[in-house]
DNA sequence: ACCTATAGTTTCCTAAAGGGAACTGGTTTC
DNA sequence: GAAACCAGTTCCCTTTAGGAAACTATAGGT
């Protein structure tokens, strides 16, 4: 008799399961986080102005991911009607729900730096 | 004169960003999570356990994966001398660390759903 | 006239991720 | 002796992600 799977097969965690796939989903790629994590700290801000927080993007990859965080209604899109056109982005309310997210993410990370740092002291 | 970048050139930030950049790249991929959250409820599993738990991955990315986590200190390996030789891996007590992160994002997603569900229901 | 700025899009390319299938090599079971 | 189970590895292939450079069109500055 072939053995099975028993752990995953429940309801309840094949729904945790295609819950944190559905997250990953909306947050992946390189630049998701690094953008949302920028507007997370000033509520406004323009295409030129995210070029230059978010280190290394290019306008192609800009364009692309900030289009995928409207889609999931995590950022707004405002037309100005200025004089050179200018474009105001903005996370959302259902987008600030996303800083518990990031806050854990930075905090696990900064605790690894030093964890890494310890070991490698240690080993001298 | 050149307009330039500021909100993310800070120390503070920029850490910040290069944490999230780490525990990124440590739980990159299509399966880490999906392995660690099935290592997080059992303790103990063979490789074969884990062919047949996680949903879809085949024997090379499971490996591939195993070794990534093994390297970063989340996952341990044990070889048994055992006939057919078992080996046993386990979520280490640093892989525990990442519960906090997992559930955070299993309950976001849920609530994600539970959102779009509302928001389908309206549009009718 | 020419440069800069605005917000993108388009084209073309490379690198990385992912996956199927066959294979290793040992052991046990039928 | 053939088949199956264990824990992988190797080879080859396709798909996806990412990025650089050129281009759209409009307007203000020097």
């Amino acid at each position: 008799m072939k053995k099975q799977a028993s752990l995953n097969t429940t309801t309840s965690c094949s729904s945790r399961i295609t819950a944190i796939k559905d997250t990953m989903e909306i947050l992946s790629g390189k630049w998701k986080f690094h953008i949302i994590g920028t507007l997370l700290q000033s509520d406004k801000m323009r295409f030129m102005d995210l070029i230059r927080e978010v280190d290394g993007i290019g306008a192609k990859m800009l364009s692309k991911e900030l289009q995928d965080l409207e889609m999931n209604h995590l950022v707004s899109r405002t037309v100005l009607n200025t004089k050179p056109i200018t474009v105001e982005y903005k996370i959302t309310d259902y987008g600030k729900t996303l800083e518990p997210i990031i806050n854990e993410i930075a905090n696990w990370g900064m605790e690894y730096r030093k964890l890494i740092y310890k070991a490698a002291n240690q080993e001298d």
